[in-house]
DNA sequence: AGTGGCGTGGGCGCCTCATA
DNA sequence: TATGAGGCGCCCACGCCACT
């Protein structure tokens, strides 16, 4: 093992080399796979729709249009998001999940398309798309966790999924999940993970020989409501203390990491965000705030 | 016009529970 | 024991609004 150093080391590394422009683990500008599927689907709730209207322009009975509006309701689910029907659902204050035992509701919202939407048959590919890729953030989910888990393997560090494993092996990380819940990590590892929210799991335990640090990774590109909080509890973590010596990193990655650790002015909110991390930073030697540089420089001076 | 607070949507993975 | 549906929490981006 190289000597690990202090953490305002890493800190200033990460300060010192900011997060790529384009960071290939976050990127998803493959055309979607499913793209078929969703084309597909939004046809049919066109082709539904049309029926309707048509049916009743020509009067048709209630209970033939009825059979029509079960079979919206039906064919709305997976791969719909991307119809404008579902789209003007939201914009009618609703969102399509809870549609099944709903028709009156159904029903309302396809009367105010009808008068306020143009209805055709059109399905262009590339719109398909262009709405899959604007929901793209939500595939983010857990490219944190492989980024770093990609750099711990280059290291050298295994992943493993038992305890018999983690307690055995010298170098290597595990994801938390049921085998590795915040009981059995507590239990286990002795540590109290005193967080506020006590049900919020981590994301990684990283070992390297005898020393133990236990990861939360967040990717943010922009600052906002959610994001806030997401900085709140990285900060909090960066609070927290073990009686045994085992330390927590605070990962941040994304443009929003690259402004945080920037010098630029901006607001109240960030200069207090910055402040807070180096106070957290003075008090608690064995945490660590990095971002990609400063994680890759911790691990290898680990091993 | 810029900044910060905050509510929100849909994807996704994990867990639980019912059912076969 | 295997399976899958539903619930839930976490994820990021977006947009509205108040304040300055």
């Amino acid at each position: 093992m190289k000597k690990i150093q202090n953490n305002l080391y890493y800190f200033e590394i990460s300060k010192n080399n900011q997060e790529k422009l384009l960071d290939d683990f976050y990127v998803f500008d493959n055309k979607y796979p499913d793209l078929n599927k969703y084309i597909k689907n939004t046809k049919e709730i066109k082709n539904i729709l049309i029926t309707i209207r048509t049916l009743q322009s020509k009067k048709e009975k209630p209970v033939v249009i009825d059979k029509y509006f079960l079979e919206l309701s039906q064919i709305i689910g997976k791969y719909s998001n991307c119809s404008e029907f579902t789209c003007f659902i939201n914009a009618c204050d609703n969102t399509m999940n809870k549609f099944k035992n709903e028709m009156n509701l159904l029903k309302k919202i396809t009367e105010r398309y009808f008068a306020k939407r143009v209805l055709n048959e059109m399905v262009p590919e590339e719109w398909v798309q262009a709405i899959l890729d604007t929901n793209s953030s939500r595939k983010k989910g857990k490219c944190g966790e492989n980024k770093l888990i990609y750099i711990l393997k280059k290291q050298g560090f295994k992943e493993v999924y038992d305890w018999n494993n983690f307690f055995n092996a010298d170098y290597c990380v595990v994801k938390f999940s049921k085998k590795f819940s915040l009981k059995n990590v507590r239990e286990n590892l002795d540590v109290k993970i005193n967080t506020k929210k006590q049900n919020k799991t981590l994301d990684l335990i990283i070992k390297a020989k005898g020393k133990i640090l236990l990861c939360e990774a967040k990717h943010l590109n922009t600052a906002g409501g959610g994001q806030d909080k997401q900085i709140s509890e990285l900060i909090e973590i960066l609070g927290l203390a073990e009686k045994n010596g085992i330390s927590y990193i605070s990962f941040l990655d994304g443009k929003y990491s690259n402004v945080l650790l920037g010098v630029n002015g901006h607001g109240d909110k960030i200069t207090t965000q910055r402040k807070e991390i180096k106070q957290y930073l003075n008090n608690n030697p064995d945490n660590y705030w990095v971002n990609t540089a400063g994680f890759e420089n911790l691990i290898s001076d680990l091993k």
